[in-house]
DNA sequence: TAAAAGTGGACTAAAATAGTCCTATATTCC
DNA sequence: GGAATATAGGACTATTTTAGTCCACTTTTA
């Protein structure tokens, strides 16, 4: 259906959630205030962590906080650490082989629409998610935020 | 993974394959000319058909030919017609519920990227995806093809 | 009326996704 | 040192989605 997973939206809300904090905060707190399980927040923690876009501390006051660099990630990146592989059709990943491919008369058209798609997303970081008022100019200018200076 | 389904891919390659004739043309033919199993084109194409994609008709003779219309419909409308409900995720789809939406922050805003990513796909129609080069071109200038005259 | 097509839909298999749970390790504080 | 509270890693199961096949029926032509 050309959809996300469930897990990575989630995913973007718990960083939502950490954005709004400074310090270190649980899974437990992050379940509690984005009402997803916990058993499902430690898991994309976990991952989100592995993945360098949020820091962790072990322990009695540990938890876990947002990577600087993570508010300034561009929504293409995210998607691409979160779901890995990131492209339209089978055929235009490289990394996959494709049965019908030698028989196949559009395959590069796939591609190109796959750039232009991941383009779009290359324009809006994190931070814009979190602030949708953004996006909203950026739709009706169509000119790329410039999200380094604020 | 962000990724249309391998029948959509499969759908689109029968309709490129119809558009290369005038006639009916069977689907066992098509099955021989994309490579893709008899079972399987035969579904396809029962679908097209209820889609009003393709025309039928049954019996010795018969076959399967392209709606003049197919030709010029746009990518987004004609991922719509295969795959339904084409939305990024599920809140930025109407007729589904998301189970945490009443605590989410950032649903807007997928939507917001959601009208991004389906307008880029407006801009394309069935046959400049069976002749890439419009597309290469569609990429650099950004500015919409127009594909009523040719 | 036989042969060759499509129609409709049930059905199964395979793959992807979601979700839970267990054991181990690290940190803090008493 | 040891109890309490976190994360780390990963196995495991369940659920859902997607892919793929098949069969009984209808239509059309010669």
């Amino acid at each position: 259906m050309l959809r996300i997973k469930k897990m990575t939206d989630y995913a973007v809300l718990i960083l939502a959630s950490l954005a709004l904090h400074e310090n270190y905060v649980t899974a437990k707190e992050i379940s509690l205030s984005t009402h997803i399980s916990l058993p499902t927040v430690q898991k994309l923690l976990k991952k989100l962590n592995r993945k360098g876009l949020v820091l962790s501390k072990q322990g009695v006051l540990g938890g876990y906080s947002l990577h600087s660099d993570t508010k300034k990630i561009s929504i293409a990146l995210l998607l691409n650490a979160l779901e890995g592989n990131l492209s339209i059709t089978e055929c235009a990943s490289h990394t996959d082989k494709c049965s019908v491919q030698d028989f196949c008369q559009i395959g590069n058209a796939w591609q190109l629409i796959n750039q232009k798609v991941f383009a779009s997303l290359d324009d809006l970081t994190l931070m814009d998610l979190i602030r949708p008022k953004r996006i909203e100019q950026f739709l009706s200018t169509n000119i790329p935020i410039n999200t380094t200076n604020h």
